[in-house]
DNA sequence: CGCTTTTGACCGGCGC
DNA sequence: GCGCCGGTCAAAAGCG
């Protein structure tokens, strides 16, 4: 698995270890950012609470409504993917009009589905990066739909353009800011 | 012309 | 076995 530098810009971080969790809610601590239950909407008793755990780890209640692919995902052609790699899921919950938010990597739409129980279809990305295969989930939260709720699967096999161009652009000011520890993100940046 | 979006069809798991 | 459901595919259309 390979490490990315930490990145200023918290939604291009899909790590999802304690250390990875931690820029992500600093910057999303705003009440506009919430981390949200993996269960991407199920109870929406838990809509306000920061679930890190559940949200790091994928825990065996996966997705709400999905088929059963806690353990492991079976391909097309059978092969069972590698538990690991289908474990870093990411969901939260934003305060947005708009549902397509730039998170510094590019997407392609390969579905658009309605949901049970809910008024507001899903979207279905795709990293338009070939040979990445992280998918992203978005919809709007039916108990409120000001709310839009993303859900990240899988880890970016590559770096996003937007760093891709501060690290041509600006090597300099990018040397700097990626090599920042996320310990020293509290104590220089965020204190 | 190449990439993205749209959208209905298809697939597999689950419950009954 | 059948129907429901969420997720994915892929052809066609759209767009810059």
């Amino acid at each position: 698995m390979e490490y990315y530098p930490q990145n200023p810009k918290p939604s291009c971080n899909y790590s999802y270890t304690n250390e990875g969790l931690d820029p992500w809610t600093i910057e999303l601590q705003p009440s506009d950012y919430l981390m949200l239950d993996d269960g991407f909407g199920e109870d929406s008793s838990s809509q306000n609470m920061v679930s890190s755990e559940q949200v790091a780890s994928g825990s065996s209640t996966g997705y709400s409504g999905a088929t059963s692919r806690n353990n492991s995902i079976k391909c097309k052609n059978g092969v069972n993917k590698n538990k690991t790699e289908e474990e870093h899921r990411v969901a939260f919950r934003t305060k947005s009009d708009l549902e397509i938010m730039d998170d510094g990597y590019k997407w392609r739409k390969y579905g658009k589905k309605s949901v049970k129980n809910s008024p507001n279809p899903r979207n279905y990305y795709k990293c338009s990066s070939s040979g990445c295969n992280v998918k992203k989930r978005v919809e709007r939260d039916r108990e409120d739909s000001r709310y839009v709720l993303t859900s990240y699967d899988g880890v970016h096999n590559h770096e996003s353009p937007c760093m891709a161009y501060y690290n041509n652009q600006m090597p300099l000011m990018a040397s700097n800011a990626w090599t920042l520890q996320p310990s020293s993100l509290h104590s220089s940046s965020f204190s």
